[in-house]
DNA sequence: AATTCTTTTGACCAATTGGTCAGGTTGACG
DNA sequence: CGTCAACCTGACCAATTGGTCAAAAGAATT
């Protein structure tokens, strides 16, 4: 899903992809603090240290360049889905994807905040992602627990609100971080914080549906 | 916490009641669907078929407006933990408090998402709120898991996990509901869909957690 | 009925902001 | 080196929007 980079050809090639990274990552914290209406081009601009106008050189639109944002983390949470596939048992599969899910809103909280804006404003912008990709997604992944099910391998729960659950709850620590943060003394989770959280929420969502956990060896 | 509501004293009275309440609500909507900045005074005018000028009489700033629309459905949440005190058994308490959060998403959705935005966002215009109530009330309500925890009636779970958990899966409903609309087919939950996804939460947390359950009887 | 206070409203303004454009600069390439 | 295309940028514009205000309309009170 994710393109692997490839080498640029030229120093202009390279510059290229230099700025468009820096005005991604610039853009992806302003939406995230702003909104996409409280999010100007003026201050991308600036946290990109760029004139404006070079910003539309590179994204004629301001949707445009929201667009490409929120399909990146879209994207990275995709991948993160892989254990579906790759892992048998089901307290393998889904343990390595609540993991993957958590330190994804460790390492792009700034992405998930936008995703989070945009599907409770209705997704106005990237509303066809969840009718076509997002669907056939979930459909695929909902065959997977289905199965498990079927075999006895988990409780019998509709995969729909097991999911919901794995979403809402390791997007919680991104999305509301400054909640959490406040509740924490004021400070964000440091990396014993963030690794108990993991735990803690994987533990309490692999019990709840009762998973047949591997005896320890 | 929320103030009964008194008979009004004259037609003057009943009057700017209706008025203030259909405005909240409008603002309530609108604040959802575009975020704080996005939101403008003028279609909150118009979905309550009110000149702008009036609503700058009642709230004299959009910041005015808005906090009272987070400040609602914050304290709508707090009343919503009452369980936790007249309830003796976590299986009582806290199935109790999820179900209350579950109906409170699906009753007030655009409250829900206009907190969301907030907190996202930094909570820029709540802040306080976060460090003195919620503070308060979190803390309160730990002691409380703590205590049952320290009797064995529950596994030993950090606290504060819990209640995220239970803030962010129940909360997802509401906030997610375009996306969660989209998965089921394009519509909204009905009655037995919301049954279904209350009790699925309910039993995988409280199964999460090794409540020890009261025998059915 | 007269007076006073509250409420309503259209017209208006200053500030912000997404986007444009013409002209300048820089790298690629023969 | 010369040419061309890609890239950069300051200045500018039209549209939007939060908030103001003076004057009108309506309710309460005497």
């Amino acid at each position: 899903m994710l393109a692997p980079v490839e080498k640029p050809k030229s120093k202009r090639e390279g510059l290229r992809r230099e700025t468009l990274a820096l005005i991604l990552a610039t853009a992806e914290r302003i939406f995230a603090d702003h909104g996409f209406k409280g999010a100007t081009m003026q201050a991308i601009a600036d946290g990109a240290k760029l004139p404006k106008a070079n910003l539309h050189y590179y994204f004629p639109t301001k949707q445009d360049l929201y667009r490409q944002v929120v399909e990146r983390i879209f994207n990275i949470w995709l991948d993160a889905a892989e254990s579906f596939d790759t892992q048998a048992n089901p307290e393998q599969a889904l343990g390595t994807y609540i993991r993957k899910k958590m330190e994804i809103s460790r390492s792009h909280p700034y992405g998930s905040k936008v995703w989070a804006n945009e599907v409770i404003h209705g997704a106005p912008i990237i509303h066809d992602y969840l009718e076509t990709t997002l669907r056939e997604w979930t459909d695929s992944r909902i065959e997977v627990i289905a199965r498990w099910e079927a075999e006895g391998l988990i409780d019998p729960v509709d995969p729909r609100h097991l999911l919901y659950m794995i979403w809402s709850t390791t997007q919680h620590y991104a999305d509301f971080s400054h909640q959490i943060a406040t509740l924490n003394g004021g400070v964000p989770f440091n990396d014993a914080q963030w690794a108990q959280a993991t735990e803690c929420v994987t533990n309490i969502i692999l019990k709840g549906i009762g998973v047949k956990r591997d005896a320890p060896n």
